[in-house]
DNA sequence: CGTCATCTTGAGGAGTGTCAATAACTGTGG
DNA sequence: CCACAGTTATTGACACTCCTCAAGATGACG
């Protein structure tokens, strides 16, 4: 249980600030400053962070935990839009764009810890700060690619290679070792974020086999990178990262042999 | 033919700068001051503006004409990610994503000015310039918003309500008369922009009559774009424009029967 | 050990992709 | 103005992927 101060705040453990952050480049002191702008709170397994067309006040950042970004659509489907981990940030877009109201509904998929600025702050500092818009630039702009990416697999892969890329990317993005994690979160959330039925991705399993990727319940092993690789994207270059942290693991294995990195949580 | 000064490049028209401009905000002075940093190129019908892995060393405002932007993904297909018009923005994205190669590759669909920006200017105005900063920002988000308003279409719309929802877009962005227009551009780039085949998009025409849109060879008619709307996407709010395009128009019709703007070109 | 949530497996059908043949349009040169 | 070739679009037949509905299986937890 995470301690209250006396505002009934949590407090912030600004460990979280890792990655290509909002604050590269600031100093120490810049970035302290910042931080006590926003607060930070705590949501249970299942709560509503924000709904799909209230009003937006608030810029946040994912301390802990995951998040789930969905929309209902007209016609009433549910869409995973995205799945936002440790120092993801939430709702830039929208607060640049002038919009007034949410466009998508997150919820915690488990317990989280979310650092919530006013969106005044983030539009003025911003203004202020010319580091700051540019780092804000680029993560935007890393965050349309991604997603323009996204768009392009969706529409030139197979339910499989989807999948698997997801997979690598998953291996990649929690630091987990390939050589066995546990999935952090459902396969109905996997596979409302890869645009299918859990039926569909199910299904694709076995496929992956062949692949060199195997799943067994939450088991997931990444046996043969170069195998993967050659059913799935080059673009992500998620092989590199992931043979990379391989290497990386073997030499730590080397060294501690009883290490293991595979639960963070 | 554009005529060229002494560079060799072509003069510019600032007329282009419409829409939710980068310049928003900015004195008459500041504008031409900025536009003076960039020169205007003229291309042919299918001429590469870049090319998808080239090094990357501008930034482009198109003034005038239609871009393709392009991808070939690993298994060899081409996906169109978006068609480029009057006053759109390219390689903002990647400019600030700090890549050093194009993602893209950037082809005119019809003679077309581009003006063309050094990337060191546009990051460096960025940063001397908060009001261009926030303007960037502005844009970037917008256009991000629309990337993934569009990968949501692709997830839970059929192809017949993806060709109807882009018909409206295509309406509303290039300003035409709802009640008649022709096509800018070949059905196979629509087809490749909304992610299917040819065939496929020939086929959802006839189901279109359905919707109150009519399709015969290039002319478009939206007939009832209440019809059009209960099978489309509400969020676009494609419908509101239109009809407020729809009224205006018939203002015009009032006042000057004989007007048509259904060819600007 | 039962209950609930989550996941797997099966059968059938709708929607798209693929391949191939035909038709319409565009521009060129006689 | 017409014949021609080249491009672009339509139409048909068929295969394949994925969705839908339904019935079990597995796992988590009291």
């Amino acid at each position: 249980m995470p301690n209250k101060n006396s505002d009934g705040q949590d407090e912030y453990d600004p460990g979280f600030v890792r990655k290509d952050s909002l604050f590269d480049g600031l100093s120490e002191e810049e970035k302290n400053n910042f931080l006590e702008s926003g607060k930070v709170l705590s949501f249970r397994r299942g709560q509503t962070v924000f709904r799909q067309g209230e009003p937006l006040h608030s810029f946040y950042m994912i301390c802990s935990g995951i998040v789930q970004l969905s929309r209902v659509t007209p016609n009433g489907r549910e869409v995973t839009l995205d799945i936002l981990i440790e120092g993801d940030m939430a709702c830039a877009k929208e607060i640049f764009e002038m919009r007034d109201t949410h466009m998508v509904t997150a919820s915690a998929v488990k317990p989280t810890k979310i650092m919530i600025f006013p969106k005044r702050w983030l539009f003025e500092t911003a203004q202020k700060n010319s580091v700051f818009a540019i780092n804000l630039l680029a993560a935007i702009s890393r965050r349309a690619q991604m997603v323009e990416l996204d768009a392009e697999h969706q529409a030139t892969m197979s339910a499989p290679q989807l999948a698997a890329c997801f997979l690598m990317h998953l291996c990649n993005n929690h630091g987990f070792d390939p050589h066995g994690f546990d999935l952090p979160f459902s396969k109905s959330l996997i596979a409302s974020r890869l645009g299918m039925e859990l039926e569909t991705l199910s299904r694709t399993f076995p496929v992956l086999e062949k692949y060199g990727i195997s799943i067994k319940g939450k088991r997931v092993v990444l046996r043969d990178l170069d195998a993967a690789d050659k059913h799935v994207c080059d673009n992500c270059s998620v092989r590199e990262s992931c043979r990379a942290r391989l290497s990386l693991q073997r030499k730590k294995d080397d060294e501690k042999p009883l290490q293991s990195k595979t639960h963070s949580d």
